[in-house]
RNA sequence: UGGGGCGUAGCCAAGUGGUAAGGCACGGGACUUUGGAUCCCGCAAUCGUAGGUUCGAAUCCUACCGCCCCAGCCA
């Protein structure tokens, strides 16, 4: 967002166009979703892409709603994407448009291709306009009703808006060419017949404009200057390049770019909200989806979005980016700014055998010491702790530097403290640990400079007790866009993407507000679910530390 | 099969006729009050294949192969 000067064959074209003074040098962009679900990082990527290029361009961009479905399409969703925009950090002003506001100049505009004989009411079926249309190998042919009147058709078209019609009864189609080899130039449907209520147009409308004819006139109508979409409509250029041409208006130039597919997930409207409809999920913000809105009940950070974004670049190669890049972005951007808080995950109990049974030291503790300027905070500390299970070893590897019989280690920014002994249950199972602490090492700070791991810790009688939620990827399958033809997604649903647990955090917690990020001390970042009550604190895990610990512990077995 | 696109390391991706950037992942080391971070170092590409043009080709030409998209009154 600074000093980039990494570019792409779009921002090339663009620059291009500035110097040859096309569009009068302007630079105009949309980013026009269908409110008919919720946005996810595929759409996070167009709309850096769009907002992105507007801003460095010193350009606009607006948000238009491309609603032209009224069976699909609903405010709440309308509403969802604003937010998440917002969120990902770009702003329209007041540049929100809904391309259903431009029904009464499409139809006009519809109304002028009729006349021009462009355009006729077709009264073939469905089925039959599928059938005359024919295939890769076989011309389409002629519907019987292409050679109606200017007049019969402008009378028909008339009645169909003044719904005299029944859905399906007849379309207006444009007449092209129904031998054209790409498909889409075989008079493609300009409006159907739709007796419903549209969330934003009420009933005022019984005939909707479909994409393709409401699409490209919508951004010239907006004075789009790059109109930027995916690849999949690179073969309906030629026909919004008819429409524009026929229409004689302003035209903006169309430039096709790869859509963005990630490991381990899905990324298909259809199949987000059928994850979400079936309960697989608890709904559009679940924290395993890629949704924005489960990106940020999730805690990654908008600023981890929008650098991963960019360094995946923009071409026109279909391409399947791990999922691992995008964690990379989350991590690096929590590391520089999520405050550091303890918690302790499995809690072993550790009782410090020469420190006073009724004191209580208030230590503190560095926020971020990746943050000089981040400030402490004050952690309690008491005679007995509790710190991770897997921080000792009775009888420890070769590899395993942590507390062990005899052994020594800090407790991070308190004190260094030894291991005296080994307190067992019947079967066998530790339940304690006896130490010793140097009162010479408060602070954690030792004058003879030995070195000495460092461990988190938390004091038990100060403990939270907080729920945290592990979530993994949902999908066990890295390609979920080539599945076996006889598989469906659900097949390879992680059975454990989330898994609810415990642990015992330092009291600091107990102000944690919805939304805050944290990092766990050499656990995990973690951010407060929105379910988090006073009482029971709930923390989602955004991602874990990475561990070459645990990749030697892999090793071992 | 007709049309439209795309093929550079395990995954992304620069490169635009002068002898293959960078990031992720991975491996090693230094440092460390996070086995994190940071810093070094390493890693891997006969540039889909085969021909051709050229002093010189990932870049130009030809053929072939592979992958993606299109036969909604979805977007």
């Amino acid at each position: 967002m600074t000093d980039e000067q990494s570019s792409d064959f779009i921002r090339e074209i663009i620059e291009q166009d500035i110097e040859e003074s096309r569009y009068d040098s302007r630079v105009h962009t949309r980013f026009p979703p269908e409110p008919n679900g919720y946005l996810h990082v595929g759409h996070a990527k167009a709309v850096c892409i769009n907002f992105g290029i507007a801003e460095e361009f010193g350009g606009l961009c607006n948000l238009r709603m491309d609603d032209t479905d009224p069976t699909k399409e609903a405010w709440e969703y309308v509403e969802a994407h604003q937010r998440d925009i917002r969120w990902l950090g770009f702003d329209w002003d007041d540049r929100l448009f809904y391309a259903s506001d431009y029904f009464e100049q499409l139809y006009d505009w519809a109304v002028e291709l009729v006349k021009k004989g462009k355009a006729y009411v077709d009264d073939l079926s469905p089925e039959q306009i599928s059938v005359y249309r024919g295939d890769f190998t076989t011309p389409g042919r002629d519907s019987p009703y292409r050679g109606r009147t200017v007049e019969e058709n402008l009378d028909l078209f008339e009645r169909m808006r003044a719904g005299e019609f029944h859905e399906g009864e007849r379309v207006l189609r444009a007449k092209i060419d129904m031998t054209h080899p790409n498909m889409n130039m075989r008079d493609p449907v300009m409006y159907r017949i739709l007796h419903e209520t549209h969330y934003k147009q009420g009933d005022a409308w019984c005939i909707y404009p479909t994409y393709d004819w409401a699409h490209g006139q919508s951004d010239s109508i907006e004075g789009i200057t790059h109109s930027l979409c995916s690849l999949e409509f690179e073969d309906h250029r030629p026909l919004y390049n008819w429409f524009l041409e026929q229409l004689e208006i302003y035209h903006p130039r169309q430039i096709e770019f790869a859509r963005l597919n990630l490991s381990h997930t899905v990324m298909s409207k259809r199949l987000l909200k059928a994850l979400v409809d079936e309960g697989y999920v608890v709904g559009w913000d679940d924290p395993r989806l890629p949704t924005i809105s489960g990106m940020r009940r999730r805690g990654y950070p908008p600023a981890a979005i929008r650098a991963f974004c960019e360094e995946i670049g923009v071409a026109k190669a279909a391409s399947l980016i791990d999922i691992d890049m995008l964690e990379h972005f989350v991590r690096d951007e929590l590391n520089r700014n999520a405050p550091r808080v303890m918690a302790v995950m499995e809690p072993l109990r550790v009782v410090i055998e020469n420190y006073p049974e009724d004191q209580t030291e208030i230590f503190e503790v560095d926020i971020n010491p990746e943050d000089p300027d981040s400030g402490t905070r004050e952690v309690p500390f008491s005679n007995v702790l509790y710190i991770e299970r897997g921080d000792f070893r009775e009888d420890p590897p070769k590899k395993f530097h942590r507390l062990a019989p005899g052994r020594e280690v800090r407790l991070k920014q308190a004190y260094l403290i030894t291991c005296r002994d080994v307190v067992k249950d019947q079967d066998g199972e530790i339940v304690e640990l006896r130490c010793t602490h140097d009162p010479d090492t408060r602070g954690g700070v030792t004058a003879d400079g030995r070195y000495v791991r460092t461990l988190h810790w938390v004091s038990a009688e100060h403990a939270l007790d907080v729920e945290v939620r592990l979530y993994d990827r949902l999908f066990t399958r890295a390609d979920m866009g080539s599945i076996p033809d006889d598989k469906s997604v659900v097949d390879y649903l992680n059975p454990s993407s989330l898994e609810v647990t415990s642990a015992m955090a330092e009291p600091s917690l107990a102000a944690a507000e919805p939304g805050d990020r944290f990092q766990f001390y050499r656990n995990s970042y973690v951010c407060v679910d929105p379910d988090s009550t006073a009482e029971r604190p709930v923390f989602n895990r955004t991602v874990p530390l990475r561990s070459t610990w645990a990749k030697i512990a892999e090793k071992m077995t």
